[in-house]
This record gives structure tokens, C-alpha cells and sequence, in this order.
DNA sequence: TTATTATTTGTTAATGATTATCATTAGTTT
DNA sequence: AAACTAATGATAATCATTAACAAATAATAA
């Protein structure tokens, strides 16, 4: 934990940016939740607990920050919010999604699945790939099992 | 074209909904601007030219309805707005986006790319997958172009 | 047909997430 | 310390979307 936010803050100098209290407060608070996919209200509630000083509007400046650093992916489940996930270190980008249509819930897969997909891309599109978002919607293995003790 | 309206009146009445002339105004603009990842606003503005009298909230309610009924796919750039595309026929749901980062152009692809990957889901997560969402984002071919040639 | 009921609509107001503003504070540089 | 810059917190503004509601339209029953 520390040795990455030690990185993360190498990475602000880099671009002639501090990691002030606040902004490591929000780092901690990621990196403590990692799997969560928490909303800029979600983290800003988190964040408060620890530094009770902290505005909203900073949240969102340091989320805003770190997705252009590429420490933090925004992501969109279509329901009106962005949540912010840390980016795994190392095989970073590839980070999948399978969203449950009936309770909701989100798996996390950070294998990477479309490495031969990228390829077609950039062969057949000339669609030079930096990045890419998958999600999966269906129906998760615990709403299956409900589903069928119910029939 | 015609018969695809057709199609879909009969969908909406098989859910008891009625394709009001709003509701088969804003179909139109969908079919004629098919490949155009439309927003709602936008949409509005286009069936206002041929429906004038017609409010945002009824272009709402109507795309709301059609991405239940599975006709249009509600999709999100993360730019702060929803936009509308209608789903192809038959292969319906395999429809994937390269967006450029660059110039902001949303290209299409609407070949099936995740036969595979799916299959793996089901298999490995016990995720039965209903849908998927696939989005690249990249530099486009003219943005390459263009990059090469100022350098 | 006419009365009744249920849907759909347009207008407008409300909501809620995000962003902009701006005065204040903290940090640097000289 | 003085001068300058960056970052913050509070709050107001923005903007997409939704809710409320009265009026219009269509469907049904009498």
C-alpha cells in the first residue's frame, strides 16, 4: 500500500502536481476499497471520515486528476453515476465488468480476454487500440440458482 | 423502412403500447440516422423539424420504451450524455465502438467479436451473458494520418 | 352514440450529478 | 518576509434526465 502511493505520488511530481492530504486521503480510500466500484459521493462520504475538512468538489478535482493519469478508471454503469476504479498494476488496462440485471451486482475479471480482438482492430480498422471498456449484462450465478429453486 | 416500423408497432402492441405519431416520428429519425449515435437532445431536435409540437419528455418516455423493448441500445461514452442506437436486425446485439480520442469519431463494428469470450464467461464465471459492451478507444486512421504527417 | 376510463402528451418544475466561481489558505520561490 | 502559484472548501451554476400534472387523445363500456 505505501509503495504505491509512493508510485502515485512520483507520478503527480511527474507532472508537476502535489499529493496533498486530500488527494492522498482519496488514494487511501481507493486502494482500502479497490473492488467496489465506488460513486465521487461514495469515496467523498469515505474520505470524510478520515479528514472531516474535505470538500466534495476536491473529490472530484482528485478523481478527475487521477483518471488522467490513468491511476484511476471512471467508468459508467448507466445508472447515472460515474464510479472510479484503481487500475491494477502492471497488466493495467484490461479490466472487465459482468453486471448482474437483476440484483445488480458487479464481478470484477481482470484477466484479459481480447487480446487477439485488439489485434483484428488495429489489422482490420487501422484503429490504433490505447484502451479499451467491456461489460458483460446477464444474469449472475446466485440469481441462476434462485431463479431455478423457484420453478 | 416501412417494414420495419411495421415490426415494431407490432412489438409495442404485443406490450400493449400504442406507436402514437411521436412515438413512429422518433423511430423515423432513428432509422434515417442509424449510424449516427445520437443523443436525446439531439433526437429532439431532429423530429421537432417534422413534428414540431412535440416535447423533450415524450422523446424521453419513447426512447426509454424502445430501449426496454430491446429496439434501441442506450449507450454511454462517458461524456455526460446518453445516446440511442438502433439495434440491427438479427444479429442484433453484437454492435462495438472505436472511439477516437483524438477528433472524438465514433466508428462502428458490427460483426461479432466476443463469440469466444463468451462462451469463456459462461463457462468459467457462470455468468449467463445477455448482452455485451465493447468499446475501444484509440486514434482513428485520419488522426494517424495526420500525426504522421506533422512530424 | 355518449359516458367512462385509461394512455399519452406537452409544459414546466424538480432532481441530482458534475463543474465553475471565487475568496481563502497552504506551499514555493525570491 | 514578500510575491507568486497551486490547491482547497463553500457555494452557485449547469445540464441531462425525471417527476408532476393538467389537457388531449384513444379505447371501452353503457
Amino acid at each position: 500500500m505505501e509503495h504505491r502511493i509512493e508510485r502515485i505520488k512520483k507520478q503527480l511530481h511527474a507532472q508537476s502536481y502535489k499529493l496533498t492530504p486530500q488527494r492522498e486521503a482519496t488514494v487511501r480510500v481507493l486502494l482500502e476499497r479497490e473492488e467496489d466500484h465506488l460513486s465521487a459521493e461514495d469515496i467523498y462520504l469515505l474520505v470524510k471520515e478520515k479528514a472531516p475538512e474535505i470538500g466534495l468538489a476536491t473529490v472530484y478535482r482528485t478523481l478527475e486528476l487521477l483518471s488522467e493519469l490513468k491511476v484511476v478508471d471512471k467508468i459508467n454503469f448507466g445508472d447515472g453515476v460515474s464510479r472510479y476504479d484503481l487500475r491494477k498494476e502492471g497488466a493495467a488496462h484490461f479490466h472487465h465488468h459482468l453486471v448482474c440485471m437483476e440484483c445488480g451486482a458487479v464481478e470484477e475479471i481482470v484477466e484479459d480476454l481480447l487480446e487477439d480482438v485488439e489485434k483484428k482492430i488495429e489489422d482490420e480498422w487501422q484503429f490504433q487500440v490505447k484502451d479499451h471498456r467491456l461489460t458483460f449484462h446477464g444474469i449472475c450465478r446466485k440469481c441462476q440458482q434462485k431463479n431455478n429453486a423457484n420453478n
